[in-house]
DNA sequence: ATCCATTGTGGAACCGGTTCCACAGAAGAT
DNA sequence: ATCTTCTGTGGAACCGGTTCCACAATGGAT
């Protein structure tokens, strides 16, 4: 590999007129950037950035930490991200939580690792890192920018959607279509996220003197599997008396309306079903998902933006207004009340 | 931050010591150890490994392409990859196909990123790339790794798996239930792994003397969207002969059980579906999808201890048989005919 | 003719590690 | 007592860029 003394030695200059050449940085005289540019090509010469990297004390690369790949976020976030790090000729390192150790524990380990790495700045997605453990990352790592989620020790640093405002926006298109008598599905209990959406779902019902029944009220875990294994308790249940289920995202309405079809209810005849998140499945299931969208592409490129503001001092427009909207498609029929 | 120097000076030894009783490469004596490791441990010490990758000149990272991260292999994949990375302490860098052009030319532009940052190796998911593509980056740049496709110019560098047999087994599937009249929905025409699968299921329907019209051939493109499109086709074609539906994969798959179910047939009694991959998706559909298994995370992982092979000098263990099976669920019913 | 900017230049220092090398001192062999 | 190992050590060189600095040339103003 040839590095930019063999690029000086042909050109017939010394280094330093070399590397201004190549950089633009600097004076330097036409004849010399000719000659530069023609040793360039004669070599193939390709600047080493782990060399420059040393010397401008930064790797030009942002960290990036997601739970799983194949979380239902995921894949919209990290499509977001790198088209915009990209976009600057920035790249990620992305760290997933894997090894053993609870979900806390990995996105311990996999956010340490990033901090090792170097990156220049650091995008997180978790639901299980407590407040105390961001605090104390930002403490020790500035640039980091947490997605999806609020947080007092992060304030700027946190892009997150207005979620109770979502759970709201559920109860009401339940309660337009005139149902009453509502079953929940909710995600996983330690996810905040899954609590403001749950809060403002049972507010917004509150508000019109409406109460999910306690034994209608099943915990899931964001996953397939937590959804099809609550929709089953529901069924199991004597009381049948809910016609329509409130599920906390898209994954759980999907399992749960397999679940419901293979238990002989249909959906939304027998059982009206709205989801969470309208990721990508929920236009496709059988019958398509009515669900409440969530703009997270957008929450992942304009976190990402606000890190590339942070590290390079570039002054990228930055949104942080995320609201939802329900997107109406035919899980949800009307129920046997008026609307409301 | 602190440097090596600052540990060195508090230690009261010269850089080489400290450097060596860090490694714990060469001779250190346990006295010299103890007063280095009271320094690292007063100053916080964490060693530059930009500084350690100039000096060994390697960034102990591996580059991975996919072509999107939302893809029904990438996620999957990307876990399998990250797990093996981690484990031997090395770190992924991603590029996903994006910017403007065909998807060759971001395959291209995506795996060029990556070879200009320097990767130790590289993990190349891509169907877009040409053989000589493939020819002249493993020219320029010898570890590349190639998954889910053959490739002669890579040889030993691509992993795959048997695809004709997987569509075989589809095939074998549909007669065993007694289908006889089938229709298709393909993948995209331009990927070999496609072209693979449909070939086994057409020669292994053509050993019974058994032919799909060409009317009930649909071109998809292994998304959602051009499932559901397909299903639409054939819904509208007056002949409706046929009793079951090869989809060339899940996500077809799936959106094609929507589509039918929303024009009235019933999956599996009016209509029976098959689908390929086994994705998570395939167990939560309505019905749950019978589908062919493709064995990906262990392809994702062996392939990445190839590289780890190959750029570090180890020896894992690594695997090249990944063979299909299918997996059964609901969505595929007896046929009309008796079984094959 | 003298002075002062201005422009362009080569080389050295620097970033922060690893590793080679020369050398000191102790232990063991003769 | 002398010669050889052997262990441990500090410092310098090195990796390959960027940038600072001293120092020409050049040109215009006085």
């Amino acid at each position: 590999m040839a590095t930019i003394k063999d690029v000086a030695k042909l050109a017939g200059v010394g280094v330093g007129t070399a590397s201004r050449a190549m950089s633009g940085k600097g004076a330097v005289s036409a004849d010399a950037v000719a000659k530069v540019q023609a040793a360039v090509l004669a070599l193939d010469f390709r600047p080493s950035n782990v060399a420059r990297a040393l010397s401008l004390k930064t790797l030009g690369m942002v960290g990036v930490y997601v739970p799983e790949f194949g979380a239902p976020f995921t894949s919209r976030i990290l499509n977001a991200i790198d088209a915009e790090l990209r976009a600057v000729g920035r790249h990620m390192v992305v760290a997933s939580g894997c090894g053993q150790g609870d979900p806390r524990q990995q996105a311990l380990e996999g956010v340490e690792f990033l901090v090792q790495r170097q990156c220049d700045g650091m995008l997180v997605f978790s639901n299980h890192l407590l407040e105390a453990d961001l605090q104390a990352l930002q403490a020790r790592f500035p640039r980091v920018v947490l997605l999806n989620r609020h947080s007092p020790a992060l304030g700027e640093r946190a892009f997150f959607a207005d979620h109770e405002q979502g759970g709201r926006l559920a109860a009401r298109a339940l309660l337009s279509q005139g149902h009453r008598a509502i079953a929940t599905i909710q995600g996983a209990l330690d996810a905040p996220d899954n609590a403001q959406r749950m809060q403002g779902f049972y507010a917004a019902l509150a508000q019109h003197g409406i109460d999910v029944k306690s034994a209608h009220r099943m915990d899931g875990g964001f996953t397939f599997a937590s959804g099809h294994a609550a929709a089953t308790r529901l069924l199991k249940r004597k009381d049948r008396s809910f016609t329509a289920v409130f599920c906390a995202n898209d994954v759980m309405a999907m399992a749960a309306i397999s679940r419901f079809t293979q238990g002989g209810l249909k959906v939304p005849q027998d059982v009206s079903v709205i989801g969470y998140d309208d990721t990508d499945v929920a236009t496709y299931t059988a019958p398509p998902l009515t669900t409440v969208h969530i703009p997270i592409a957008q929450l992942g490129a304009h976190s990402c933006r606000h890190v590339l503001n942070l590290c390079y001092g570039l002054e990228l427009p930055v949104q942080r207004d995320f609201t939802p909207h329900v997107v109406w498609r035919e899980s949800l029929g009307t129920g046997p009340h008026p609307a409301l």
